[in-house]
DNA sequence: CTGTTAGCGCTTTCAA
DNA sequence: TTGAAAGCGCTAACAG
């Protein structure tokens, strides 16, 4: 900058109020463009570190994914993502533990977004010296600052569809109950069967990992209860992947004998065979919305519990048919 | 830490040097003692835009992901992210198109690594200002600094399975020509044809994108040339999704018809129907090697274009079998 | 064994 | 309309 600015005859606080288009700055038409020249020419850019040391504000912001390989979050990383650069800021992911890692991300960034799966204990917010920080498709204790979707919603709709089919033996591959997330799901599901009046008989829910072999694994219980379930909603995708597999592996066929859907539309979903109906959950907007949670609290406030209350959508596919004997 | 100086009574610098482990000082225990509990009551955390300010290095790297919801670049952010840590750095993550918001992430890191996929332009490495960059799973224009795997042994090795398996007729979806990667794996594939003397019919070849619709559609090409061809090796695993879809869609079956093989281990390879037979490339170990070399170059060294040499592996599960009327 | 000093590149108040 | 000056928190010679 020093040299931008001796290369514009000027001083350097004048080139620095002109970069940051202070308002309150007059300057005469004739010295801006000779300054922007000498930006230009000596293709100045300005340096980050002594930016943030003067003005404690790195104009980032960190996401935390340690499960990266979870597809999910790549859209929950891009709305995020837009949505940081639409402000201004630069969107820092970081995969690995939340433990160990953040501490380093911490003072890289003026907030932090936690996409912490499942199973993985809850970060700890509002540490005395780290900056905000929100959990990402979960809540935390107490009040901690959080955004959501309408999971309880969406997997009411998945079951919804299912007893349109006239299925009425609805089974339930729950997510693990320690997570509130997993918790709502199940409870659209109850919703929607106690809605139809069906009752929900307490076999039919059997709790799992959000994973294809947790799906799997729970299917092949569920298979083995009799009556046997005709139809299964899955807490999300990866398990109804595993489920389908699992109804295969009993030597039943998907749809036939037993319909699947899962909840999030995963990008191959249609690829699979059979093809996967699912409910896809506005994840983007999820994304966007704790950008501008949490860049409400950098500027000092309070937070809050948001849930994204856009409707979830139905996308029907192959995996879902009327019940067998019908 | 001037605070921390003052609750010790000591100077700011012998703190510094202290946490540092600078090794050419030489400190009196209690002193040393006396700076550490200061450290810990006053729970201090060294300023990371101050140090970078000083020392001009970040103790960050960056690494480019356009396309996050790939999971392969998981498994090499994984390789990466580990290796960086070990040598003290963080691994900085940004999806979005390379060029744009590369330039935010310039000045945040030491050096750059771009995982960018193949339809995509490649980014311009050694930029004047710009930390070194590297390529991964992808070579560039002259010398570029690079990391790849052995893309042609992975579709060798594919492809002799097949060809043990009595196939004659095998086609291949092979990726964009444009890219290297692309160009390496074809290669991989001729090589095992006509190292098996047969010859590589032009039409038993058809050049793709690296995803299920481009393996989708250039499956339906192949699967109208006579004699069809009795197998396919996709020159990636969605791909092979797809190619695996195109083949009900065609109202064949899969392996009974058409054997499919992929290359790269997806996650759910094996929860597919049929389970894919893949081939695991050394992607966290590419991500490792692509970090060393970057940090030789941050220490000065010219770089170079890397060949991760480990042998690929054959995943054989239900996707392949002997060919029709055998 | 420990302290002094200068300065990294920028922003911001104040003065001219 | 522009410049001077101070200082953000740290590191690295160098001096004592």
């Amino acid at each position: 900058m020093k040299d931008v600015a001796a290369e514009a005859g000027v001083d350097t606080s004048l080139v620095s109020r002109l970069l940051n288009a202070d308002k309150t700055l007059s300057v005469r038409p004739e010295t801006e463009e000779r300054v922007m020249a000498a930006v230009r020419r000596l293709a100045y850019r300005p340096n980050t570190a002594a930016r943030t040391l003067k003005t404690a504000r790195t104009m980032a912001l960190g996401m935390v994914i340690p499960d990266l390989s979870n597809v999910i979050y790549a859209e929950i990383a891009r709305g995020a993502g837009d949505r940081a650069a639409a402000a201004g800021y630069v969107l820092l992911i970081s995969g690995a533990a939340a433990e160990v890692r953040t501490e380093i991300l911490e003072d890289r960034v003026d907030g932090l977004l936690y996409a912490v799966a499942t199973a993985q204990s809850v970060p700890d917010l509002d540490v005395p010296g780290a900056p905000p920080g929100i959990l990402i498709n979960r809540r935390g204790p107490a009040s901690s600052p959080s955004v959501v979707v309408d999971d309880r919603a969406g997997v009411a709709l998945a079951t919804r569809y299912l007893l349109s089919l006239e299925h009425s033996r609805i089974a339930h591959v729950a997510g693990p109950q320690d997570v509130d997330t997993a918790r709502r799901r199940r409870r659209g599901y109850v919703d929607a069967m106690t809605a139809a009046g069906l009752d929900v008989p307490a076999e039919l829910t059997v709790e799992s990992t959000f994973d294809e072999e947790g799906g799997a694994a729970s299917t092949a219980a569920l298979l083995r209860v009799t009556p046997r379930p005709t139809a299964i909603v899955a807490a999300n995708s990866n398990a109804a992947v595993g489920a389908m597999a699992a109804v295969r592996e009993a030597g039943l066929s998907v749809p036939q004998d037993v319909s699947v859907v899962g909840l999030h539309d995963i990008p191959h979903a249609s690829y699979l065979n059979p093809a996967l109906t699912t409910v896809r959950m506005p994840l983007a907007e999820m994304g966007g919305r704790a950008v501008d949670l949490l860049l409400g609290m950098i500027a000092g406030d309070p937070g809050g519990a948001v849930m994204v209350t856009t409707p979830p959508e139905l996308i029907v596919r192959a995996s879902c048919g009327p019940p067998a004997g019908r």
